[in-house]
DNA sequence: GATGAATGAGATTTCATTCAT
DNA sequence: GATGAATGAAATCTCATTCAT
């Protein structure tokens, strides 16, 4: 996706030599993101990701020492896209807000392409297990810390649990995608939404949310 | 486990050939599992699956065609254990009684113990995917149509998108395993039980629910 | 060399299973042997070895981690055979004496083939080259050793630098093969033999020798 | 040695063009010389060699057609000094002047530096054996013609075998080197020289050239 | 000429699977 | 049936050499 101007015409004979480079190790970088997303990582070999970056084997040990740190690379190239915004449960619409949210850091996570890999290199390599393990226990705190908050403040349900319900926060948001998979429809991120409103504010509550954003954003999302 | 019985004279011919053979079957199968789920399913050789379960590499391919033909073998095993019952909303306590059902589809799944490696599988398998696809449907129909009845029995929240509710059930029952990594303390499936609850019961309802249990059940669970 | 029954005919159907794989180690270290020698370390592959052995290249690795271990091994085999019989100076003819012995280690050198390739060996293993040096050590103690008493006797020249006559044996007899290349004849022991007594005795000495030994062994060598 | 003048302004052509390619020439010949001794020739890279001398690896090519040439480069550039001047042996001290011989032609070789790496390749090179072999036979006959006049000239023991004493004085001076490892000392070429002398001259003559030589060469050597 | 990225043949090593005993 | 040595295809990785810039 970086190089959409590879066959553009009339533009300069080169690229600067650094950049022919890097035009190299991101299609490598590419190509091993959708053999390992297709394939799975085990199953991909050097080789086959050289090929299909369009180069030659030995190219592939010149920008990698081998598949492993390329899906390193991956990673931290990526990583950051796991971390959702701070949400903030207070001013707003909780629901579309939540969905929105959920929304964007679904398309953080089809992006990065690597859910369905992951679990396998999980296995072999603790390293990466705790990596992973660290970004996630970021995310679960985040999520505790604005139910916190709405607590403080009220707003949900009183016997509310904010582990049990940010735990269940967190698995939902991270399997939102794939539920298509079996309803057959589109995942709705809108109806996901609800049931974790549900989960956190009493129905009054959150009549009253939504009618105090209907007043700041009028007809948004209408 | 290796059986240093073999040479021993004058004793029964202790087990008839085809229980021997079983045995033998059984620990393939037992060593399979074990490996698949400590190492990961490539990163473990049948030759060590022969090993650890006390046989030659030879007699692997006596019981199993190849290495996918155990892991099938195992899954085809256990499969069946991935239902769970029937759930019945409408009678009794339904935050005990998912409770407990949570905890006993939990422990069937650490039976099977395969959770880990199946996304690994998946990718490489289609046929195994859609296996795994199709017993996942099967269970996210049987919660569906369990929410339908609640609901027609006035049960739920009038407003219930019962495949949302459904796909979340699905979801956090799928993932009960490993809370107890992010929290630190140990899966509490009646507090997971309870955020379920609230997702489909409106507060009264639940009330009234637990009241006719507590007199049907006295003092259970008390 | 050790496989000299593969052809005989009428023997039992089969070798016990230790013995054939003894004996396949043992075609891979003589086929390891042949091509380090004739064409040098680095230019042999696992795989030559292999099918220079007739078995395929995994079955070199049933036996050798590396192509390093299978030299190791060849040293470690035949390093004994390094070391000279303690010779004996003071009896006997020491240019006859000494020339057999010569012959012998000489012989032994051959056997174990690998001069050739040592040196190339020792520029990339500092382990083995540590190790070499010790053989060689050890036996320029012997040659010192013997020469000592030589001189304590009062047999020697009298201002006979032992060490440096030491190392210059050391040497003789370490590049006795092959001075066939630079004169066209085969390697005559009792010529180098001879030298070596020249540096050591005065002729009066050695004729002394010569004619006390004559008196002992009457004839032998004659 | 990497030339950071490369750039500047202004500045005398300061070298002809042909003077700054041999510079160049020298600088990867001296790279290589350095690495193959300390490394072998085997375990150094084209690249490795490029680099060392302050080039880029396609440079190399420029100047070498390969790895091969420019050993023989190497080779050619100094294999005349392997010949040593041609000795005579009757006038003078023939121990001093042997010594000095001996020391001289020991600096050559250490400044060609490449006797370890030469049996290396000499097993994959038949014609670079050929080579050596012949520089060698060029010494062989000298030592040999040297000994012929000596003898002709009655200095020299007179049951002298030429070839064998001719041989055995090649020996020593090709490994003349390196006896320091085994003794701890330095190399003393003043005791070898003697050792040879005492395989070549009988002690009355050997007395007797001495004295000849101190009249000419009063304190010389002092 | 000089550069160094790119190439791809080939070496090392592993492992699913076969097969002689 | 059971055994485990043997097989060889395939993966990983290196490096001499070329070639576009």
């Amino acid at each position: 996706m970086p190089d959409h101007d590879d066959l553009m015409i009339g533009e300069f004979p080169s690229l600067p030599k650094q950049e022919r480079a890097q035009q190299k190790r991101n299609a490598l970088l590419e190509s091993g993101l959708d053999l390992f997303v297709s394939n799975g990582y085990e199953q991909t070999t050097a080789k086959e990701i050289a090929a299909h970056a369009g180069v030659a084997t030995g190219t592939f040990y010149r920008y990698f020492s081998d598949k492993r740190q390329l899906l390193m690379s991956l990673l931290e190239d990526k990583i950051d896209k796991l971390l959702p915004p701070e949400p903030s449960w207070m001013s707003g619409n909780p629901e579309s807000l939540l969905a929105s949210l959920l929304e964007a850091h679904n398309k953080r996570l089809s992006e990065l392409g690597l859910q369905r890999v992951l679990p396998e290199l999980v296995l072999k390599d603790p390293g990466l297990a705790e990596f992973l393990g660290d970004a996630r226990r970021k995310i679960y705190s985040r999520i505790l810390f604005g139910l916190k908050q709405a607590k403080e403040n009220g707003l949900t349900w009183n016997d509310l649990d904010l582990e049990a319900v940010a735990w269940a926060i967190l698995v939902l948001v991270e399997n939102s995608h794939g539920n298509d998979k079996l309803s057959g429809k589109r995942t709705d991120f809108q109806e996901i939404s609800k049931v974790i409103c549900r989960m956190v504010f009493p129905p009054d509550v959150l009549e009253q949310l939504r009618v105090s954003d209907e007043k700041n954003n009028p007809k948004f999302n209408g």
